[in-house]
DNA sequence: GTCTATACACCGATAGAC
DNA sequence: GTCTATCGGTGTATAGAC
């Protein structure tokens, strides 16, 4: 039975080894994130970390969910913070909330969204935190009423997506906006990774305003109102 | 001067070097390609590469350089096939037709459009290359005739697109046409990518049919038609 | 809980012999 | 054009002393 104390100092270091670690993601990326490299910057033994993390994947695990947590209660802030405004503001907001964690982190963005890191499996722990933002989408075109339309031509057929586990994650939306949440989420993760990851580069000069004027040519072409 | 023979037989070898570098890259990942590695495959010395590569970022290049042509040239390919037939057709079948190699070939998809890999700065030299892509997009929607709608609310600003550069790679389309190009492209971009790099597990079941309806979905909310 | 020491593997890149 | 040998670094992970 460790003491309160005990407990205590090891969650401090067990906090300074990963805000050391993000500190090496953000320099060199995550594929190369090494225990001893961070053991090297707290000047201590790689072997004196292994008493907190059991190897470098837990250590990014560690950071993933964080990063999953973070950019999910910026997303939830948002969300909450716009609540009775239109539809098609929330939306905007929310996607210019995402984007600024985005730009501001930008190596914890690639860590969650960017090609997967390999010979590294994402554990079960990362799902729930991982939903977070969809689910955040979900709110806030759930708070609007678009004429139903069907989505794509004929509309989608039954078993496309799984509505048991969606429905768990965006809530009770009908199967059309359940699609339409996806497509529009995965709409503004296209935009910011582009932007992000340089193939804008040279084409857009203004990225934040044609963000913006992107991301409400999407809600509006689905229906929000203004 | 060198001969007309050994000019082919370092061609071949260079070919060789390549083929086994993707080998290598779809196996565990771009960022830790090493000429080491692909020496070793080929029962050569690292330093015997060196004649063919002066480093290894140059390998790099050369495979960055080969996957956008190649997935340009089957981009450009469902164009041409698509000449005359509706643009909401010729959008999907675009759209598909980069999905099929993109899943045949993630690990290049990831090399491309992936995160970007550290310590690699792209040279010019993959510009060109990388432009044929959204060049194909423009190609197809260039040949619809949407009515014409500002893109966004008020329309976007001047200056916010660089559109003499845009020109050059999307041809002669108007502002709005411009920025809804864009668009479409990075929409068609977030929904693979979230496909191939596992966001979507769980969640679509039926990925190929979800991304059918949902590009036709961008493509009627743009204003094609069928 | 941290240290030293160690085993074992990997890498980029170059010099100089053949 | 390929080799051997080499320099100078990187990493994971463990055993055992303190």
């Amino acid at each position: 039975m460790a003491s309160p104390k005990v407990e205590q100092n090891r969650a401090a270091k067990i906090a300074a080894i990963k805000q050391q670690a993000r500190t090496l993601v953000a320099e060199r990326g995550a594929a190369s994130l090494s225990l001893r490299e961070v053991a090297r910057v707290m000047e201590q033994t790689s072997s004196a970390l292994y008493r907190y993390f059991p190897n470098r994947d837990a250590l990014l695990t560690a950071l993933i969910v964080d990063a999953y947590n973070d950019l999910g209660a910026v997303a939830e802030a948002s969300v909450a913070a716009s609540i009775g405004h239109p539809p098609l503001d929330r939306l905007v907001a929310l996607a210019c909330a995402i984007r600024e964690w985005a730009r501001s982190n930008v190596h914890e963005y690639a860590l969650i969204f960017g090609t997967p890191i390999p010979n590294y499996v994402a554990p079960e722990a990362t799902i729930a935190p991982a939903a977070r933002i969809p689910y955040a989408f979900a709110a806030t075109l759930g708070s609007a009423t678009p004429p139903h339309r069907d989505f794509g031509p004929g509309g989608l057929p039954d078993g496309t997506l799984n509505l048991d586990a969606l429905s768990v994650v965006l809530g009770d939306l009908d199967p059309d906006a359940t699609a339409r949440a996806l497509l529009i989420w995965s709409s503004v993760f296209g935009l910011l990774t582009f932007e992000l990851f340089g193939h804008f580069v040279g084409s857009v000069e203004d990225a934040e305003t044609y963000f913006r004027h992107a991301v409400a040519e999407l809600g509006i072409q689905f229906g929000l109102e203004a």
